[in-house]
Order: C-alpha cells, then structure tokens, then sequence
DNA sequence: AAACATGGTTTCCAATGGATACTGAGGAGA
DNA sequence: TCTCCTCAGTATCCATTGGAAACCATGTTT
C-alpha cells in the first residue's frame, strides 16, 4: 500500500473528499476559478442553471476543505470574490482532465446509448 | 472554441455525461475495474459500504454509456462479469486521478476542515 | 417611488439514496 | 430431507438531498 488511505474502505476520510470532488458542481466550480478570481453572481451566471443556493453551499464547502479563498471588499454593493489556493489549483487541474475527458468523448457516448437503447426495445 | 460541446452550458449533453462521472461510487467502480473483469458481488464487497441497489444501478448507467461491459456466463450459480471497455478504460485513468488524489492530499484537507472549525468556533 | 445591483438565506416540493427484505435456482452440509 | 449458503439482482420504504422560487438588507439609479 503506497498511501495511508485507502479510498475502498467505508469509513475513510478519503471517502468524505471523494465525496465532495464527486459532485458536478463542485467540479463545474473549480474548473471556472481556474483563470482566476471571480465574483459570486458572475459564477452564477457563467455555471448555467446552478441555482444559489447550491452555488453557495458547494462555495462553502469548498472553502471549508481550503480549495477556494472567500475575499470580501467593503464596495458598495459588497464584492466578493472566490480565487483558488494551491491545494484548490492542483485538483482543478485534476477535475479539469474530468470536464474536457466529457466533452471530448460526448459522440462516443452519445453512440453507445443509442445502441443500448435500440438494443433494449427490440429485446 | 476547440470542442463542439461546452460543460458550461445547461442543455449540453456533457452536462448529463458529467453528472454520470461525477458520482463517487461511478468513479470507485471504474478504478476497481481497471485491473480486470469483476464479477457483482466481487464488487460488493471490494467497495465496501456499497449497497446492491446502487450497485446495480450504476453499473446498468455505465453500461449504457458504453464504459464497462457485462458479460454472463451460464455456470451455476450464474457468473455476471463487469469489464472496461477501451472508451471505459481512457475514463478510468482519468477517474483515477480523482480518487488518487484523493488520498493523496488528505491530510491538506483535514488540516484545512479543522482550521476551518476553529475558525467559525471564536468567531 | 420603483427597479436594479450586490451576495446570499429560507421555504417548499420532487427526486434521489441507502437500508432492508425478498426472489429463485442450485449445491453443500447436517 | 431440511436448512443454509451462493449467485445476481428487485422491491419497498423512509430520510436526505436538490432545485425552483421567494425573500432579505443595503444602496444606486431612473
């Protein structure tokens, strides 16, 4: 065993990030902070069909696991500005592979659901 | 633009792909497959705390995007194998990643999670 | 005074997720 | 023979989650 954890085993820590990354939003998020900081509502805006109260508890949740900085300026109206940090960098990286994998393999899979489904109804 | 296909937007089909993928007993059940064909309830037990039902469930939703392949054998009791498919096993790597860096930063986020508490505690 | 911007929280309902029990055919052990 | 075990799943129920929409406070613009 190379690490001291092990994400097949229930009760892991690893499991409860595992969880965390394993969430579409999540990776939707990080993947956008990747160029840099950005506003709350420009993430809602850019991130279609999130609502906010997702995008606030997925921001959250992200901060509390020390991906994401939450950065408050006293503007009026108050600005707040979500950036990576360095842990948050190296997953999107991660998360990124993740993203463009769908994007560039969405005929491949559009295909064999077409194929499944053809197969299903003649069965 | 270098892909057809934008994550971004809502109504892309990458959209349902990544809800597919982000899914953390998806990405375990991928990573386990990577070694070779496994049967069911091989995989029930290798990942644990995994209930049949979502078991069943997900390995039906990767078969259908053309990830893994089931396979029965007609011993008695019946032999059902899951295995990569060549566009499953290029998701698997990626996937990997995922979980990889799952336990590999670990201790980064738990220290983050408990600064984090501290934090929201005194204030 | 009404509308819009900021960054959220609250409320409600539908959909999802997990725990548990059950199936049913065949083999092994008592 | 009777009971239990295996295989690979379904079926059922309840709690948690997810998303849509309304609401909040503050302040600027029209």
């Amino acid at each position: 065993m190379r690490y001291a954890y092990n994400v097949y085993e229930d009760r892991c820590p690893t499991r409860l990030v595992l969880d965390r990354l394993a969430d579409k939003w999540a990776l939707l998020i990080l993947d956008r902070l990747e160029d840099g900081p950005v506003r709350f509502n420009h993430l809602r805006r850019d991130i279609k069909a999130i609502s906010q109260k997702v995008l606030s508890q997925t921001l959250k949740k992200l901060e509390r696991d020390g991906l994401v900085t939450r950065t408050v300026y006293p503007t009026v109206p108050v600005t707040v500005e979500y950036a990576l940090t360095p842990l948050g960098r190296a997953l999107a990286e991660t998360a990124a592979a993740l993203t463009h994998w769908a994007e560039h393999n969405m005929d491949a899979i559009l295909a064999a659901q077409a194929a499944y489904d053809a197969a299903v109804m003649e069965r």
